[in-house]
DNA sequence: ACCTGTGATGATTGCGATAACACTGGATCA
DNA sequence: TGATCCAGTGTTATCGCAATCATCACAGGT
């Protein structure tokens, strides 16, 4: 539409066509400082016909101030880290902070490497999922001197502050649920569970609860990849011609569960009667089956908005203002999968 | 762990602290130029021992050069994108390059200050979804110099490159093997179509082909928010109180048409004799549900592969390369739901 | 013994912006 | 009338790093 220069445009270019100083125009682009309304106006129709873009690394190094949030995650194809994402993308959209994206594929390595690589853009917090980092991850973060807010799971030791749930805790709950309702032979089907630690401590709070009650999970199974719901279907398939006589599987997640629920209605099941059913995370996708799964609920948006809001806190109040822990409550709904005490 | 100084680290700490150079530091740092053993190794110990992290803005703004691509699509939650962003990841994590992903909601206002802030970061490339944009967008993306790729949708003139399919094409293919497969009295159902504009090709396909045999959609409805698998539930009931002679009902996406499977499935409807169904997308989250529904698969994670591939080599041969247009054909899966010819 | 080439390193400069301070001229006040 | 103030503007000095060129020691060829 311009001109097609090859050089791209700097403050220069404006003020020569504003007839001002660089400074005056950067004042009037970052809407700071005393300027007439005149020049203003002025400096304005020339960055605009110019099409001219403000060079933030510049700016940034020169202010020593970056208005970015590193959020890093393990998965994004996951639909429980999108719902999260909601939460802090809303939140900070009021303060002028972004986040920006980095995904590990629950790989420690990776989550290092991502880690760096976000830390040398120097952002302004770090919100990052999971309690277990790498040595040397903690290592960075606690020397980067930003805020950093460790979510989804509370269950352990944080760097700076930390918003979430308590796997164990949730587990427990559903253990308890399960147990109220009299149902006593049960089985646990879930993700191999090896980089899944917040899988791994639902499963340890609720095997936990049983034990205590006297109570032993008499079958298991564990997956990895696939579709899910289809994953759901094997694999109670497969328990149920193992073990005849379960009344209750708890699944890790609600695909999974959702798979199965759709099997055991096929097969003729009476649920929550015959089996009960239960998954984990509460997914409003989900709501419309033929029988809502209970499920208990993870909190994702509000984690996030939390997180999202420690961080504005603590970058507008200049990096003043202590760890803050907070443990929300995950909510057990119990869908018609689960018989009512 | 280290000296909580609270100045952060530069080159010139490292420098001191290995008694070389902080040119030598730098080249150390990134790989680049002859470094003699000894001194590499003394260096990146110190670096380590400090827990020196380099500072990208003082690099980028030296080097003029910055590793990271825009990605700026409308939403996350959408399932949708997560795996365009797959196929991004998958391709740029060989290339040195970083995705940095912007959101807007589906508006062209947010979509145009997304953009700007990122053109502000000068990053080495933009893909950006779909090809209605503001006047000012355009402007932006034309005047930054770097390499465009408009993703999803081939159905309009891109600003540079292009990879996606047509919807159109997607819309008029459904409606051919309907009308084949000898279905007569057709709904659709969808989402509001103002600001889905992909949506709306597809509808403009469909019902042409159908116009040109002479048929007629017999009935429509559309929703906006709420969980997909209710609303298709709902919508599917309503039209089938108003219009009891339908034999096949077009939902422009997957989750919509799950649901709609799922009443219709319950209401004892024989699929795909009575009546036939087809949704949007190929979502192989659905594998899995009692009935597979018929699709067309919208090649997402392969869109996102090659749009990153142009991205790279624009990049890698110092932005020499003409644009691309790049149409892939969408895919029709017949599942369950839609008789065979 | 001389020149040359090369590997290893250092010194200087500039990237494009902002912070901090310096300046200006007219309004305001006693 | 002269001192004072302040809105409006410009000047200068960084910010932390990489490009570029300069330097230097030493190996090898003639």
């Amino acid at each position: 539409m311009n001109t097609h220069r090859n050089r791209t445009l700097t403050l220069r270019d404006v003020s020569e066509a504003s007839g001002v100083s660089e400074m005056t125009v950067s004042r009037v682009l970052r809407n700071r400082g005393d300027v007439s309304d005149a020049t203003r106006e002025r400096v304005l129709e020339a960055a605009k016909t110019l099409g001219y873009v403000p060079n933030k690394i510049a700016g940034a190094l020169a202010s020593q101030r970056v208005n970015l949030v590193a959020v890093v995650i393990p998965s994004m194809s996951n639909m429980v880290f999108p719902e999260v994402m909601s939460g802090i993308s809303d939140t900070l959209d009021e303060t002028g902070l972004q986040p920006v994206v980095g995904v590990t594929g629950y790989s420690r390595d990776k989550e290092e490497r991502v880690l760096y690589e976000m830390l040398s853009w120097r952002p302004s917090g770090v919100i990052i999922a999971g309690l277990e980092h790498s040595e040397a991850s903690r290592a960075m973060l606690s020397a980067s001197g930003i805020p950093v807010v460790e979510i989804m799971d509370t269950d352990g030791t944080p760097v700076d502050s930390v918003v979430g749930i308590s796997h164990r805790r949730a587990g427990e709950k559903m253990a308890q649920a399960i147990l109220k309702d009299g149902y006593e032979h049960i089985a646990f089907l879930g993700t191999k569970m090896s980089t899944d630690h917040r899988a791994r401590k639902r499963f340890e709070g609720f095997t936990e609860v049983l034990a205590k009650a006297g109570v032993e999970i008499e079958d298991r199974e564990f997956y990895s990849g696939g579709s899910a719901l289809v994953k759901g279907r094997e694999m109670t398939k497969e328990v149920l011609d193992r073990s005849t006589d379960l009344d209750f599987i708890y699944y890790s997640n609600d695909l999974i569960g959702a798979g199965g629920l759709l099997y055991l209605l096929e097969q003729g099941y009476d649920i929550p009667g015959e089996m009960g059913l239960a998954g984990f995370n509460g997914l409003n996708l989900l709501k419309g089956l033929p029988r809502e799964l209970a499920s208990m609920d993870s909190c994702r948006y509000e984690i996030g908005k939390t997180a999202a809001e420690i961080i504005s806190r603590r970058v507008s109040s200049d990096g003043e203002g202590a760890s803050e822990r907070i443990i929300l409550e995950p909510k057990l709904s119990y869908g018609d999968t689960l018989r009512r005490h």
